[in-house]
DNA sequence: TCCATAGTTCGAATATTTTGGAACTATGGA
DNA sequence: TCCATAGTTCCAAAATATTCGAACTATGGA
């Protein structure tokens, strides 16, 4: 395993964005990825929960094109694919990400 | 049965209305309440699926605040409960109507 | 009052998700 | 080379969702 796979942002249904935060674990990874603006590991994203559980969501994450995840060394560094996903539902993740956390900074902004 | 009940706006949760719109058949009766901009019974909002099965999905769209249903007779008259959800999670839904379907007229766009 | 219409509720079958332990892979450091 | 760390994958169990037929409720009209 080199680097992890995602799926190009044009194949991802809205339902899956959709589905992808409907769980509150998930959400709170996407608005903790967003406060920060940052890349994160799993780690710094833990949720208290076994490591196989928080793997299942990031990678339902990924499959839904919201989270990237790069390989660096022994860590994965996740982060948000904001400028993508605005461009194929603009305003979508923006709004959501607002609701979840006020302080998120996301450059494109109506 | 006198009037079908639905949540007061501030219980409803963020992961309600994702969940709500992770399926396909939601997303459609959602876009197809937006475009027409007027309230539908269940029949025309019809998806070629047995009544249980349309029921169950008006349910869960009702149950995330999505949805608001008068009884009128014995029809069943299901709106947008657009101006609640705008004012809770602002620009959420307008964001995610405007990519299920382009025309339709939500009046605080940005 | 009887019937058709419009939907809901119930219940069971099926399908999908979630959870978490255990085993695995890859990396970097001692 | 050996070990700890960071995650993933695999698997099975448990929980949730979906589907749809059948029975039910309410209304309005004949």
């Amino acid at each position: 395993m080199r680097q992890i796979k995602h799926p190009p942002i044009d194949q991802v249904e809205l339902t899956d964005i959709m589905y992808a935060l409907s769980d509150p674990a998930r959400i709170e990874i996407v608005g903790r990825l967003a406060q920060a603006g940052r890349q994160m590991t799993c780690g710094e994203l833990d949720l208290n929960r076994p490591k196989s559980s928080m793997s299942h969501h990031f990678k339902i994450l990924r499959a839904a094109g919201i989270v990237e995840t790069v390989i660096d060394g022994k860590e994965h560094l996740n982060s948000l694919r904001l400028a993508e996903i605005e461009e194929k539902f603009p305003g979508v993740l923006n709004a959501v990400l607002k609701t979840i956390c006020l302080s998120a900074s996301i450059s494109n902004e109506q």
